[in-house]
DNA sequence: GTCTATATTAGGATAGAC
DNA sequence: GTCTATCCTAATATAGAC
């Protein structure tokens, strides 16, 4: 019941989230994290017992928060074209708000020992009604015929990609200039939703 | 002149290239590197001053060998759809053989102080003939109209993405299953370029 | 050019006072 | 609960013999 005990440890875990997402694990520092935090790396200790566990905290969070079951708008009553749209908008919206999550995400799930996979590993049973849901469209004719699973990494890659490379993008498409970065991946909400529509839609 | 000098230089390079490439610039180990180059640290600091050297010295040989000129064949005689698949063909040939490049280059990228960035300042005037190519094509009317970037970036986000998401792709889509995501992959030449060809002919 | 041994530094973690 | 001071270890880097 420690008011200011939940205040501290709710900075703690902003200050973490902010860092670990743009450094990762391995760049974060525990030191930058208490600065951020307007505390010292002793009360980080206290609060986390390492950096291990501070960072699982704050991996769970992040996860639990960006795995939203899109699944939901998926499963409407819409003619299935629009249901991916709506999927893609929700995608973008999030990707948007949260841009350095693909990176963050990228870079953990390809280091070795991440705890990501206990948490991967249990996504395996949500995305097959996914799958089974994009093969009945297929089956009754909304869509054209591909693996469903193709399909699922077709948007998330065009979805996801420009956002992980955001960096490479600025520099090589946009001449290195920040101000039309935001610009670029806002348009994309458009530009995925007609290009997959045009690719998916029967004959 | 000294062979030795230059077997072990070549050594060196194979085996931080190696360990780099899974494990990034922060992740990686000197002893490590020694160890896969049989020969002990004292000696890596021989060749190459500082870690920051030897990872300069491997991310150059790994950028001039992944960056080559995709332009070439984009700039033949053929259809410009034939031209796309072939790009497409090329690119999933270097991703397949090098599957850790997409994460390696995520990572590094969105590393700050990571010198990518000066050799991806220059990729700017590399990309502008490609863009001009593209919209020649549009103009022709041999694809649809859209901004080339937009379908580079399609392109590019659809063959890289699943490589830089393997583990994901790995867990979620292929039940852990390691033996089916060479097989997925591999898939993913033909399923690409069919998507690609369907969302950008005419009509 | 290659090694063993050692220095140096950075960064995570703990002790103990308040 | 929060701080200062300190410890400990891992990892980069260097000295110096061969």
């Amino acid at each position: 019941m420690n008011k200011q005990k939940d205040n501290t440890e709710e900075r703690i875990l902003d200050a973490a989230t902010d860092i670990f997402m743009v450094k990762g694990m391995e760049g974060a520092r525990m030191q930058e994290i208490a600065d951020k935090a307007s505390i010292n790396k002793a009360l980080l200790h206290y609060y986390f017992r390492s950096k291990d566990k501070l960072f699982d905290a704050i991996l769970t969070k992040i996860l639990n928060f960006a795995f939203p079951q899109i699944g939901k708008v998926l499963f409407s009553d819409l003619p299935f074209l629009e249901r991916v749209e709506q999927v893609i908008d929700i995608y973008m919206t999030l990707l948007l708000k949260h841009q350095q999550l693909p990176a963050f995400l990228i870079k953990e799930m390809n280091r070795e020992g991440s705890v990501l996979f206990k948490f991967i590993e249990k996504q395996h049973f949500a995305i097959q009604p996914i799958l089974k849901e994009i093969q009945d469209a297929m089956d009754r004719g909304e869509i054209i015929q591909m693996k469903p699973e193709h399909l699922v990494v077709n948007v998330l890659g065009m979805c996801v990609f420009p956002f992980a490379a955001r960096p490479m993008i600025k520099n090589v498409a946009l001449n290195g200039r920040d101000d039309l970065l935001n610009g670029f991946l806002e348009q994309r909400r458009f530009e995925v939703k007609t290009f997959i529509i045009r690719a998916i839609q029967p004959q």
